[in-house]
DNA sequence: TATGAATGAGCATTCATTCAT
DNA sequence: TATGAATGAATGCTCATTCAT
């Protein structure tokens, strides 16, 4: 069905919600055909296994991560605060839909075990820790940078629990005013509570 | 086949084992009934379903954590801060059985969606929330006490991401560093680093 | 549990409403323990396969069918016109109880092929037969009688399957009204509708 | 497997016996994997549930009953009373099936209560019923032969009840001596008791 | 007499996967 | 490239029955 890359993209998607929605064991292939259209023999055409097609879902994720959240660390238009803040509240956005949580923390508690998808997830996890420690790093020695880096990530993984439990929003909502609050840049700029995104 | 309360616990030990192992929807009946040595059918005798079956581990899972990790918090016989970090080594300790994370956490994100556990998940989380608080209050007025136990839940999760994908315990290892450094009594006393458990 | 003979019957009375209702291959062990009261293994104490304990429920439906429908047959204070009449009204009556038809009837076609219960259920139509002939032999020979006496049983049992699938009770009031008035003694007398039962 | 039509009718033809035979709730996929030859998930591959395959086998079965018994009321080659006889003989035929008797009644008494399958039972005693109806309708006002009609399908079900029961074609064949010497038209036309079916 | 515990076989159904077309 | 058909193994669960107490 995959046939040009929009149709691709649009098929990993489909699977991309199912998977995040039930998990990776709770979803059949069946599951899969009904939510993409083909049939479940035509996965397979595309797709040897259920776990190479995950590993390509994860790798579209991946993507999809990168280009919604992880590259407006990167984005020369807005002052470093204000990208920390836009990149929070963009990881909160994707927790919130369907109140799944993180996709990669999910399938990491999920399947870690297998160690099959590890490989993956935790390059997720790195790029991610790479992009927070380059802001971080702009009033942090490279080091520490990156605990704080990776001690915001865990933190945001604690409160999407706490949220995916309670289905209360606050969790979230207070870990980036938190976060934010925290920033080293925040405490010389003003109000800067809302931005587009 | 628990005709004895030394027998049904046990019983829930090795079906907790598994499911921990597995996660929930990866474990079968089967698993379940290999592991306990009872027959499939057995199970049911006890247990009339796989989620009830499950809700009985999670409890017993609980009462674990309760005397083993929570009870730390009101031990008269240690200080404050000693109090703190046993508890942090034993939430350690826990994560790193067969290297499966937070049991709470793992069936949280799992099966979060059918809200079937999350009540007593999130009991689980409030029951921690509170022994950590306790020890906060020391030191801080209710409502911060209880963001800061929180915080460190949170914290303590996210390390859990990172070392159930990468293995290395030094993301436990650090939390606890990290955490034991920030905790308020810690800067009065001086080097205690390792207790018992 | 049947201890006394008044329990006994109790026990059977429940047994055969569940059987009734559900048909015997669609009764497990496990309706019969909750329906009595009893532990499954309870059961297995008095009958040592359900086969047998459908056994003595057959008997037990074919008794209460003697003393509540087949003795009108026999009851002097009656008129004959009378007591065929009765007669007709409790057959109906039985055949609406829950809706389920005739019991004998229904046990015969689903377990017909085994021929385990079928000696006890054919004596239950015998005895059927004998009650009515008695009653047509007023008025026709031996043999005549007992031909009408059958057709009017297998009239009854094919309005009761019109019955069972439709629930309108019309055909099993259409089959009594035409039954009585083919009735040679009714052409005689008059006007003896409604009776007690 | 039902590619072809053909194949479809067999494998619907296979099912209905072993139904037939064992009753629908005596009756596992596994019989009819076993009857059918295929394996037990192939027939889900075709019908999503036991119920639902059942209810094709009863459509089938209707099917069958139409073209094989009730066509031969609309046999315009036989006069009327000849129709009459040919259709009591191929309904006698059918119940001599392995002596299963009435496949309609059998599920009926054994299912009705659900009614799942009440209404295409029904259907078929409508059927059964018109078809009839339109032969005494040559002798009686339409409200009579229908009267008439439902009379003779419920005595033949009765009928059915003693042959199942006792293995004596006596039953049936009184039945349709019975009938026949009672239809309208026989008692002008002379000797034709014996037709090719 | 009664029961809680247990079981092996079986239930309807679903699984990931294969293959002929 | 795509699919309808098929499958062997497994799923959660129930069956009639047994047995130690």
């Amino acid at each position: 069905m995959p046939v040009q890359k929009i149709e691709k993209s649009d098929f990993l998607l489909r699977c991309w919600v199912v998977f995040h929605r039930n998990g990776y064991h709770n979803t059949s292939m069946q599951d899969l055909a009904k939510a993409t259209g083909l049939q479940k023999a035509g996965l397979y055409h595309h797709y040897p296994t259920k776990q190479l097609l995950m590993e390509s879902v994860v790798q579209y994720a991946l993507e999809q991560f990168r280009s919604y959240t992880l590259s407006v660390a990167h984005d020369q238009s807005l002052p470093i605060e204000q990208r920390f803040e836009k990149m929070l509240r963009r990881q909160r956005r994707l927790a919130m839909i369907e109140r799944q949580g993180c996709f990669f923390a999910n399938i990491a508690l999920e399947t870690g075990r297998d160690e099959f998808f590890n490989k993956m997830l935790l390059g997720a996890l790195d790029e991610w820790t790479d992009a927070l420690s380059m802001l971080y790093g702009y009033f942090y020695d490279p080091e520490q940078a990156r605990k704080e880096a990776q001690r915001l990530i865990m933190e945001y993984e604690g409160a999407v629990v706490f949220y995916k439990l309670t289905g209360h929003e606050q969790y979230l909502e207070d870990f980036v005013q938190r976060s934010v609050h925290a920033f080293p840049a925040t405490s010389l700029t003003t109000a800067n509570t809302s931005l587009g995104i």
